[in-house]
DNA sequence: TTCCGACCGTGACATTTGTCAGGAGGCCGG
DNA sequence: CCGGCCTCCTGACAAATGTCACGGTCGGAA
């Protein structure tokens, strides 16, 4: 038997890191060499631990799980990415993906097909859930500019216009206008209901 | 040795599910005898298998895990009942021992206090995160009234007034009164803002 | 019983929000 | 070089929102 796959488990929740590492030890051929809680965490503890193949969640403190995928990517190229989240929403695969990720998984799919993911991950393969990826090329990239999204984040927080407009130095005109943009962009009603589409479309993301 | 702990568990996420189930089957006096997805699936199931104790997420489709803790102890109640959430929400906490949770863990905690908490639970103990019961005591519970709370559930989904006011059978006047209320004991400045504040506050649970 | 609070409604009011038209600068690809 | 897009601003307008004062019903507690 060749040597085992080695992994690294980065995941906010205590729990369910400690319980994917059981799961995943259950199997012959894989490892886990480390555990982190924190997106920032990641790469450092990497370099020091070698892993094969990193599983990062997307919802984590520090640095979301893309953005520590790319920089995973780029300061361990041989370090296959697996991408693990809650949410299956589109903007999150299309963002895994352009940060190099190597495969996307949905905290939904049976507990038995993880360890198969890792495998394919590990010899090169692409693992993409099938009905999220056609989700994805359904709903396209965001359509927001880059203001657009800015605004409406700082918007998720629920303060007024004004309030937005002097954390972001804007005119309150110009805050409306981007705000006005993206309601009619997001074919939502209001501006809370813009957030909550963009969100659930994962448009929102890099904080 | 005694017989082992018959345990339920019920996640929504059926990798996480799985990796809890491998977890603790890692203890020998703890054994899974069933496992759901879904809210609903909790008393039909345990009527089945019987368990000791039943592990319960609390966003979960079909019935919340606090609304299935309480159909629970009412159909089983020998079945001891461990509530484990993502959301360390007050409210969340408050209404889970209402319900008759013996125990509430938060999935932040490590992985290795969870067998030890099913093991206390099934003993009879009370097992609850102290950091989460000051927090619990200090925000008190939830000062607003059950139409308040109505409204600004409904208010969550992002429509206007008019919406509101029809889906709740109400006159609008009326639902901007519930509203205005909410926004001022909430301490929140928006109609958004209350929303935002109640949710994490656990005021808007049962469904 | 009386009183208090939750509940429902009305009407009116100031503020906020969303929309529109318009103008100006910067940047990039054709 | 020009056209297109993003960005930023102004100003104005209709619509939605939040607040207030007021009356009324109903059930439970004093």
């Amino acid at each position: 038997m060749t040597e085992p796959i080695r992994l690294l488990l980065a995941d906010d929740q205590a729990l369910v890191r400690g319980a994917l590492a059981a799961l995943l030890s259950l199997e012959p051929d894989l490892t886990v060499v480390a555990e982190v809680g924190r997106g920032d965490e990641v790469v450092p503890e990497a370099l020091r631990s070698r892993p094969d193949v990193a599983l990062l969640d997307v919802e984590m403190p520090g640095l979301d799980g893309v953005a520590a995928a790319a920089a995973l990517r780029a300061a361990l190229p041989g370090c296959r990415v697996l991408v693990v989240t809650t949410f299956g929403r589109p903007g999150y695969l299309r963002r895994a993906m352009e940060a190099g990720a190597n495969g996307f998984v949905v905290k939904d799919t049976p507990a038995r097909q993880l360890a198969d993911a890792v495998r394919r991950v590990h010899a090169g393969l692409r693992v993409v859930d099938p009905t999220l990826a056609a989700e994805t090329l359904a709903t396209g990239p965001s359509p927001l500019t880059d203001r657009e999204t800015e605004v409406l984040r700082t918007a998720r927080g629920g303060g007024t216009v004004a309030e937005l407009a002097a954390t972001l130095h804007l005119s309150e005109g110009t805050v409306r206008n981007h705000l006005s943009a993206a309601i009619g962009k997001t074919g939502a009603r209001n501006r809370a209901d813009a957030v909550r589409v963009a969100e659930e479309n994962g448009w929102l993301l890099g904080d």
